[in-house]
DNA sequence: AGCTCTTCCTGAAAGC
DNA sequence: TGCTTTCAGGAAGAGC
């Protein structure tokens, strides 16, 4: 599933591709995950690509103002959210077209720029240059940027779950269920700790080991799951250093322990019991129902 | 403020 | 074996 990494790995890829082209016609399958289709298909055609941002997991293409198009002095931006299981990448208009591709966008040397989303749990909006600094603020701090004092201010005194933080994307923009599984296990931080409980070492261990982790992940181009390729169809490699995600009941990597799923912040969590201590009161922390092996 | 539940959707996996 | 049910989850909204 999408997530910093992955939405990064995307990103660079259509880096290499589409800035300088222009955007030349529209068209969709299935619009349900679009907010206004009808403003995409008038302002987009005639608008050329100017670069390929990242806020967070929304993917954000800036499109120039242009005499060809719609409004012509509006800058606007497209902005793409890929949910679960959306693809954004650039073929050949007789390549084959993979099921569940809901959004084509014609390029004026041919290509097409496509969207694809099996689950369609992804969000596709046009945003206004003017409004994008409010688009992109509603989101919290970009994890591999911030300073150690903002890191331990946006957690400070909040009585909720550290995971429950984690995911938070208005706390911290990018992090998802396998990054935040994966960074406390690094930080040998259990999910179900309240935040403010965390003390200033567990804090920066936290924060290096999201760091850590995120930046490993973007080398490995992203983790595999359920499907994710990246923008020219290739997989990531991460899935295959995962400590804690997806590896119930098999050894933990620091002390051999098995590895336990909990749902914590309704998610499945992946924990090490021993290198990560519940806390005392450990009440609403439900066990998952046991799976057999 | 923060937790839980529900909704959206499809395909894979588990269950019978 | 084959059909049916459950589950996975990013984000938002409801209700407590």
């Amino acid at each position: 599933m999408p997530e910093l990494p992955e939405v990064e790995t995307i990103v660079r890829g259509l880096r290499g591709v589409l800035p300088g082209h222009t955007i030349a016609s529209v068209r969709f399958g299935k619009t349900d995950f679009i907010e206004d289709p009808a403003a995409l298909a008038e302002l987009l055609p005639g608008r050329r690509i100017e670069s390929v941002e990242r806020y967070g997991k929304f993917i954000c293409l800036r499109l120039a103002s242009s005499e060809a198009a719609k409004l012509p002095e509006r800058q606007v931006n497209l902005v793409v959210h890929l949910g679960m299981t959306g693809w954004l990448g650039v073929r050949r208009p007789d390549d084959p077209i993979a099921p569940h591709t809901h959004a084509f966008f014609e390029l004026e040397d041919g290509r097409e720029l496509r969207y694809t989303d099996i689950r369609r749990f992804g969000q596709m909006l046009v945003v206004g240059g003017d409004q994008l600094d409010a688009f992109a603020n509603r989101l919290g701090n970009e994890p591999l940027e911030i300073s150690g004092a903002e890191f331990n201010k946006r957690l400070a005194g909040r009585r909720a779950r550290i995971k429950a933080l984690l995911l938070d994307q208005s706390v911290f923009r990018g992090i998802g269920n396998i990054y935040a599984d994966e960074s406390l296990w690094q930080a040998r931080i259990h999910p179900a700790r309240l935040a403010a409980r965390l003390n200033a070492a567990e804090l920066g261990r936290l924060r290096k080991a999201i760091r850590r982790v995120l930046l490993h992940a973007i080398e490995d181009r992203g983790s595999s799951i359920s499907n994710f390729v990246d923008a020219e169809g290739q997989p990531g490699e991460y899935q295959q250093r995962h400590r804690a995600y997806g590896r119930e009941g098999k050894a933990c990597f620091r002390c051999g322990t098995k590895i336990r799923r909990a749902v914590v912040a309704g998610r499945s969590s992946y924990f090490c019991p021993r290198c990560q201590r519940a806390p005392h009161r450990a009440r609403a922390v439900r066990k998952a129902p046991a799976v057999r092996d």
